[in-house]
RNA sequence: GAGCGCGUAGCUCAGAUGGUAGAGCACCUGACUUUUAAUCAGGUGGUCCUGGGUUCGAGUCCCAGCGCGCUCACCA
């Protein structure tokens, strides 16, 4: 079974076999023990939706892989902090921000902790980021720049980087701007007088000794130090490919944005010898005007947003389909990929091993779907929420118990989870929408009619009864149907569709709504009383 | 300037290995309800950006062009 898995899945067009079969390819090449996965943090700051994106995304070729292999190579995936990283500029976003600025250009891990739960800013959102990973349950193994750097576990190839410093800087310096490029170096030193990350020229380099040579920037003082044992980190691209050769990663992913950043490090790799991974260009999220998202204009959506109005099955459906395209994020994509998840959850029960190996539920869920009944979609229940009221999850369940009578909380919990995320999108979105209409004199005499009748009957009036009620009520002016189409069969006045859209645009702040006798018999009688004096007092 | 992606119904988008163009929403009709749908059954709607090429056959593969968008070139 497990071989003929392996031979579908050698032929699979589904991406994460394309990129599993690179890495299978490298292997061949040159044979190791494990396969290193890569995924890198930057600094500054917290876990987005392109963090969860990236690691999702590996996560799936990591599995593809194992499925390729038989799972006989060992794999390991590493999130990498850069954590050593200077403070450049002090986020909006964080308290004490005073004290911050005291120590920009620092790296990370040496600015105390503004929120005062870590010893550094560094540790604090690496802790972020590792609370954030666990939540989803990802496999990983956490590495700290700093950690690494001040371990001497980069020492040796540190001192290949600076061995090649012509070399670097042969390929650094075209990609640069003149004026960039005068004071371009490789290895920044760390000062031991301030703490803080130099961004000076390099005024000589010793590749025996391992030291470089610099002017502090401050006194004027010529300054030898060592590259290794964290008294200097390397820039960015430098770092990247230094990264890449000291711990052995083979596959690693970025966004777009850092094409050139791949390239330039991928040769700078080649130069102190080592193999650059093999990657992946995914496309950047947009948001719905196709803006790129960014976390500091706040646009699109957040990662926080998403699981407030649906499950992480959904978003790691988005993150699976086509990472090449650029797709638009906001709020609008969340029912379908909803529904879309338990489509295919759905289909992979009928599928064939061939179907099933690119169907996304089979990569979401490293080969083991989950096999759930959903008897109602998300766009309904949406719909559902936002035309019956109802405010909280037992009404909505009163809703749909009438609409798929034996459907509960306790045989449907998936569907449970729906309705909360249902609630939310009701609180959040249509609550604040909705504009109720100021009834008229005749109206409001109408309602407080309909308010009375209401109360005399028992508390287990059926629809039906209600619905009566209601039309009983309505069966005054200006709600008669003029159009002479509607006749009762004992031959009373009909009554007019305004009577009912007056109910729902002044009780509910919408412009339509369901059968009103059976909203009233799932949305309760006291409760429908007490909207009715709520509109009432809302426009006394 | 360099790189990447996109162009399919009114809108948002699907269309593995080439084989009679699909979904959701919207719209229309009907059913159910003494009038209100969130239900059900149908229906209208497309030069698949353009022009070539490969092929028995191209939305799909190749080339060229047009249009749109994004990213990078300071830092990570």
């Amino acid at each position: 079974m497990a071989s003929n898995l392996r031979e579908i899945a050698e032929h699979s067009s589904a991406w994460p076999f394309e990129e599993a079969r690179k890495i299978v390819a490298r292997l061949n090449k040159r044979p190791k023990d494990e396969i290193i996965f890569a995924t890198g943090y930057g600094p500054s700051g917290l876990p987005h939706i392109g963090t969860f994106g990236e690691v999702a995304r590996t996560t799936m070729v990591r599995h593809a892989f194992r499925v390729l292999t038989g799972d006989k190579v060992k794999t390991r995936l590493i999130a990498f902090s850069d954590d050593m990283d200077g403070l450049r500029k002090v986020p909006d976003n964080i308290p004490n921000k005073d004290m911050v600025a005291e120590h920009l250009g620092k790296p990370l891990t040496k600015v105390p902790d503004p929120f005062g739960t870590h010893p550094s800013f560094g540790e604090h959102n690496n802790a972020r980021l590792r609370a954030f990973l666990d939540v989803f349950g990802f496999e990983y193994e956490f590495l700290s720049a700093t950690a690494c750097y001040t371990a001497g576990r980069f020492d040796e190839t540190l001192l290949r980087v600076l061995a090649h410093f012509d070399a670097v800087m042969g390929i650094m310096l075209p990609s640069l701007r003149e004026e960039r490029a005068q004071t371009y170096s490789p290895f920044l030193p760390i000062s031991e007088r301030t703490g803080v990350v130099l961004q000076v020229p390099v005024i000589a380099h010793d590749g025996k000794a391992g030291t470089i040579t610099y002017e502090d920037p401050d006194t004027g003082e010529t300054v030898t130090t060592p590259v290794t044992g964290g008294r200097c980190k390397l820039q960015w691209k430098p770092d990247w490919a230094m990264r890449w050769v000291a711990l052995g990663i083979d596959y690693e992913m970025a966004g777009k944005d850092l094409i050139d950043s791949v390239k330039l490090s991928g040769e700078i790799c080649r130069a102190i010898g080592g193999r650059p991974p093999e990657g992946f260009n995914y496309e950047l999220f947009l948001d719905e005007k196709g803006q790129k998202i960014s976390k500091s204009k706040g646009n699109g959506l957040t990662i926080d947003e998403w699981l407030r109005y649906a499950s992480p099955e959904s978003l790691s459906l988005f993150m699976y389909r086509e990472p090449k395209a650029a797709k638009r994020l906001y709020f609008d994509v969340i029912p379908r990929h909803v529904d879309e998840y338990h489509q295919y959850l759905d289909a992979y029960q009928r599928q064939d091993d061939r179907q099933r190996l690119s169907n996304p539920v089979w990569h979401i869920h490293s080969g083991h779907p989950p096999k759930i009944d959903m008897p109602i979609t998300f766009a309904m229940l949406l719909a559902l929420v936002s035309s019956s009221n109802a405010e909280n999850a037992e009404t909505l369940w009163g809703f749909i118990g009438r609409y798929r009578p034996g459907v509960t909380p306790q045989t449907h919990p998936k569907l449970n989870e729906l309705v909360d995320y249902a609630i939310h999108y009701f609180r959040d979105f249509v609550l604040p929408a909705k504009t109720y209409r100021e009834p008229g004199e005749q109206e409001r005499a109408a309602l407080s009619d309909l308010r009375d009748a209401l109360s005399q009957l028992p508390s287990d009036a059926s629809a039906g009864d209600i619905q009566d009620v209601v039309y009983e009520v309505g069966r005054r002016e200006p709600f008669l149907d003029k159009t002479g189409k509607i006749k009762t069969r004992d031959g009373k006045p009909g009554v007019s569709l305004e009577w009912f859209n007056m109910l729902y645009q002044v009780l509910l702040g919408q412009e339509k709504g369901p059968r009103f006798g059976s909203f009233v018999a799932v949305y309760g009688l006291k409760n429908t009383i007490e909207m009715i004096d709520g509109a009432l007092a809302r426009s006394a």
